[in-house]
DNA sequence: TTAAATAACGAAATCGGTTTCACGCCAGCT
DNA sequence: AGCTGGCGTGAAACCGATTTCGTTATTTAA
């Protein structure tokens, strides 16, 4: 056994039953909050606790109960999902809920392939109390995590939404809708958009709040102004590139988010025409890069923060026993000069 | 007791003891890899235990080892830390170290003030064999922990070298060495730098690489081309403003990072200069907003997830009983459009 | 005034692995 | 033949908190 003693002090019930004159279980009693307890003993037992310096050994309390008091927040790093700001604002919403309920974030970065990848079979091996799932992961593989007992909450809408799985979500549609109108009501005549993934909720609700906001002012949609991209500042500056070739007189673009924004001004710079004075751009989401880039990037914000707070509350609220209905978190247009 | 049976089906070893015929003891040995256990019901173990999908409950192997297989993850979430996507990749590497050998990483997003705060209570309460500070925190606080018994990794050179404490960090040194020099060879006269924050040693340290590459080309550092920043974008645009108004000829800036590096374009265009043609610019960091930006930053790469990992790494070290020394990665230049 | 109910509390069992200790057995030694 | 030394194994103790189940002591109801 090639291990060091950590020679960490803990002092636990027998002391603290000792020194206050009691037995382990009126311990137990008081540190709960039991109130059955006579007063002064109470009181002794809260004294020799503190005094101690008692910290409970959740390892010990977690086999007792069964209860672990640890969430799985599981992320799918495909390629490296993190390098994205907008994750690690979840991760602090979430951690901050949590921590505040003295619950621990345990953090598995990792692809959920299949059933049986080890992820999964963790997550199912009862070390934690419930999990959180940043991306839309394998959906069928959540489900059957579900089915098997474990407490799930996913952020972001599933495509099933039959499934009563818990889930919380930004209103992508009002936020599409949104950006759209104020690019359509400020002066373009021909506005397009650059999709996000198609295949996913958000990029489809993104889309529709597109239409959304033609139909809204009595506005026919062009098909043709709709380029399907894959959320990526690549994917959008190309297929920006394209469009501007065949539709000159395009003079708004709404990209689904804001990578893709950059790269749709990327394209529009590189075509020689400028942003907001040929093309006015909105983006969405707000991260980091919208507010550094020059010009300023408009578009719809979203509150990630929230988001992970949401999270973190609905599960709270399952592990409660409840059954907290899917939380849709409005969005908010901030104009900067792209728009 | 407001809570929900979490129903997650678990076999324990009495089942396997039960089904292969041993005691509960040999499972143990069998399953711990122990070989002094006859061949034939070490077999019978491991079918008992695949067929039954054993999985061992680490609340109680924690309890009854001391160890809990689970490391901490400090991050000082001052203003929102983990927005910067930066440390969200070096929880990527480090996830990616401790999950490879079974060891699970509790994130932790909150200020660790002071010696009794609820995380410095938390840390040293032996929920965690150890923890790895992201930020360098009040560094007496890690120090008292230390000493308390936990066992401790900071990623970021400490202050104070003489005290033991294991850290893994970037080679900030020569990596900015290797920017201003990219400068000083590629034609500018005057480069000019926006260091870091100058109370940590990472901005020390960069600072001190900007000297070095003057002094190994036989050059004179000229101080009032300094300009001490706090990593922030805005700092960066406010100080390039005032240098460019006092030495007019400044023809390269070295920024200490990526984001100060858009300040300090940002001003150069307010100014009515171009970059690179006017002022050639380098950042030290190559996150993506280097890679986003318009022109594309010229930028000093470090290996982030290679930070991560490496902080995993001496903590798995530290905890087989070695002493890891200290880790400096190396750094990269990328080249890109502003210099 | 007495029986039944209730309150306060401790002894002991429990959660599921790990580990010490002792026992039986066989090989190798004198 | 008689010992010593290992080896493989299981019984039982243990980690620390929780919880059931009784046992007293104190009320309340009859």
């Amino acid at each position: 056994m090639p291990v060091t003693s950590p020679s960490i002090f803990r002092t636990t019930y027998a002391e603290i039953a000792a020194k206050a004159g009691v037995s382990r279980a009126t311990v137990s009693r008081v540190l709960n909050g039991d109130d059955r307890v006579n007063t002064e003993r109470a009181q002794a037992v809260m004294d020799a606790a503190s005094k101690l310096g008692y910290r409970t050994n959740r390892a010990a309390r977690a086999l007792s109960t069964g209860r672990t008091g640890q969430i799985a927040v599981v992320i799918d790093d495909s390629p490296s999902v993190l390098s994205d700001p907008f994750w690690g604002v979840v991760l602090a919403g979430i951690s901050r809920v949590l921590m505040a309920n003295d619950i621990h974030p345990v953090l598995m970065v990792s692809p959920l392939e299949s059933e049986d990848s080890p992820i999964a079979n963790y997550l199912e091996g009862g070390d934690v109390d419930g999990a959180i799932f940043l991306t839309v992961h394998k959906e069928d593989v959540v489900h059957q995590l579900a089915q098997k007992g474990l407490t799930v909450v996913v952020i972001g809408t599933p495509t099933d939404l039959k499934s009563d799985i818990v889930y919380v979500d930004t209103d992508n549609r009002a936020g599409a809708e949104l950006a759209t109108k104020h690019l359509l009501t400020s002066g373009c005549k021909e506005v397009a958009t650059i999709t996000g993934d198609i295949s996913a909720v958000a990029g489809i609700d993104r889309l529709e709040g597109y239409h959304a906001a033609h139909l809204s002012l009595g506005l026919e949609v062009n098909e043709e102004l709709i380029a399907h991209g894959d959320w990526s500042f690549e994917s959008a500056k190309t297929l920006t590139l394209r469009l501007l070739a065949r539709h000159p007189d395009i003079d708004g673009i709404f990209a689904a988010n804001d990578a893709m924004a950059l790269g749709v001004m990327a394209a529009v710079y590189e075509r020689g025409r400028l942003v907001p004075d040929h093309v006015a751009v909105v983006g969405f989401d707000d991260n980091i890069m919208a507010q550094t880039h020059r010009p300023g990037l408009t578009t719809i914000r979203q509150d990630i923060l929230g988001l992970g707070a949401a999270a973190a509350e609905s599960m709270l609220s399952i592990l409660q026993g409840e059954t907290p209905a899917p939380k849709i978190l409005p969005t908010e247009l901030i104009l900067r000069e792209s728009a």
